[in-house]
DNA sequence: TTCTTCAACAAAATCGATATACCTCTGGCA
DNA sequence: TGCCAGAGGTATATCGATTTTGTTGAAGAA
């Protein structure tokens, strides 16, 4: 009566043997007991509060119950939504996430191949789009393991969104206000930025329009990559009247760096950027966007993994539900404004 | 062969017992070996790559060796250097940190209460500040509590930063730029607010200096919050030629109502915050903060938690090092310029 | 009536690490 | 010679849940 009651009390409270009680709370199916014995277990177990001791139960199982979670930032304003899916999947199914250190995940040996080799976690959920390709395919032959945010790479499983769409939808925008000289601050290197990237053409296609090459510029996805980047482009002599940048965190920089250089947005230039966080609409001037559901993609991410985990085949997966959609605020207006003022 | 190394084939390939090796790796000083045995036993964990199975091991010694971290929004950018500094701290000494959703915190029965039943974290870090005084000494009492941002309650051990110093250096420094007409925004209810606004007083009477009651407005920790509170603030008629805002995020708020309101930052206002994260110096204008050491802040909670689940009498602790500081961007300016502006 | 067949459980063998309680030498000393 | 004290280990009993294999009694079949 010390520290918990474990299930041998249960089983003496409730007057049947341990066995028992552990089959009648796992609902093992070829198990038959009358009525009465299964309401004294049931009452034995909501009188001693009885929640199975984990370690000895993953010992026993060799299953921990347990996802690691490795995001760049944890605290990325964008992962709020997708942490907050992914830790509601994973307590509706059972399991708990560990936090793991990303720059961990680069260093060797890695730090984390102990809670691996330890047991300690029955899968692994890594971001996409940052990281190299090389450090997915070390741990996915380790252990069942999602990436999400990115397609899959043929070793682990990838989970992702309508990056393209969302792109397209936010450059027709801009088009549709009549802007043509349209440039594209891109996030870092690798399938995320290709995908936006390739959303972005789409749109002038559908228009018979064409992209200026030279209005493309590489960045990264956060806030001083989009305002390096942006600064690049101005001092390439460029003067685009309207911006698509692949991530709302470095259209911060954006906006700062025009801020800087005396461009008035949106009466100088439009701004629109993919994903929607929390900061947009408090942004000066409130920042036009294409929402993604990240939710839904942490959710989705963690069930796919869990489903990996208990034996199913990796399975790629792309978020449409609920689809992209443009929110427009301050940051973009019709290209006669920039026109004008210029 | 088939799964990771176990202690026993550790143990078979340097040609010892299981025990041996045990004691061994865990710095059993009650024990005696030959260098030669040391060495073959090192040699085989080397060459196996054995790490100890950690659900036995914390069945044999009743301890995870994890801990819970409970924060609010884990994705609330001031928390990123906090998480950065609890991880670090935590894998430095062995643990791992477990995400917890605060919203099934106060949720009743407390989804939580499951965790720590099934013996699945050796303690508990909770974020003070938001949740109500209730809350920590319920879990207080059942294992290892720290309190994180806020001084302890007496049930569970705290570990606060200089909250009230933050905001007398903020406070001092607009003060000493000429302005008189202060506001304070505060953030919700709790000790951080107290202390934050006492810090502001402080400002005031060192300088013989009396503030006015009418330009105190409640708010609370987000940017939406901030935002609000300005409005209010503006909606009475108020016209601060300064704010101090107790939290950069909800600045962030009060930056876009005035400028909704068509007033000029730094020019017929000026901003300052406690707390310095990364977007502060990507707004439009760059906000003026005071940081506070964050990142020391996670690291030292982690330490009181561990020091107090191997035995230690909880301990309040103030994290002072490095002091607050004053960094100065474009939100602030001389009160000169909002005279003449106005 | 005797054998099957279930229903309804119980017993016991794991899972892997750790800690405590033994052993077994070897050398030194009275 | 006999005894004792370490040095240098080993053997074994847990930790608590799960799972596989048994056991028992009673109802139906032959």
């Amino acid at each position: 009566m010390s520290g918990p009651a474990r299930l041998r009390d249960v089983a003496e409270l409730a007057g049947v043997s341990p066995g028992l009680v552990s089959r009648l709370l796992n609902g093992d199916e070829s198990l038959t007991v009358r009525e009465e014995t299964r309401d004294a277990v049931m009452r034995a177990v909501a009188e001693l509060g009885y929640v199975a001791n984990s370690a000895a139960s993953s010992l026993r199982r060799s299953r921990t119950d347990t996802i690691g979670l490795a995001l760049d930032h944890v605290t990325n304003p964008l992962f709020r939504e997708l942490v907050r899916g992914a830790q509601q999947a994973a307590t509706k199914r059972g399991s708990a996430l560990l936090l793991l250190d990303v720059e961990d995940l680069t260093n060797d040996p890695h730090p984390f191949t102990a809670l691996i080799n330890a047991r300690r976690i029955d899968g692994l959920l890594l971001q996409g789009g940052y990281s190299d390709d090389a450090v997915p395919a070390s741990y996915s032959s380790q252990l069942p393991t999602v990436i999400v945010n990115s397609p899959g790479d043929g070793t682990a499983a990838g989970v992702s969104l309508q990056d393209s769409l969302a792109a397209e939808i936010a450059t027709a925008h801009v088009l549709d206000l009549g802007h043509r000289n349209v440039a594209f601050i891109a996030g870092a290197d690798g399938p995320a930025t290709e995908a936006r990237y390739l959303g972005f053409r789409t749109a002038f296609v559908e228009r018979n329009l064409v992209e200026s090459p030279d209005l493309y510029e590489a960045g990264g996805w956060d806030a001083r990559d989009g305002f390096e980047a942006t600064v690049r482009l101005l001092e390439r002599g460029q003067r685009p009247t309207a911006y698509v940048v692949a991530n709302a965190v470095s259209a911060m920089g954006t906006l700062r760096a025009l801020a800087a250089a005396g461009i008035d947005v949106p009466g100088d230039a439009s701004v629109v950027a993919v994903h929607d966080p929390w900061f947009a609409e408090m942004m000066t001037p409130p920042l036009t966007t294409v929402s993604l559901p990240l939710y839904e993609l942490g959710r989705a991410s963690v069930n796919v993994l869990l489903d990996q985990i208990s034996g199913e085949a990796p399975q790629d997966l792309i978020i449409a539900d609920p689809p992209p959609q443009l929110i427009t605020r301050g940051s973009t207006g019709t290209v006669d404004m920039s026109v004008m003022s210029s």
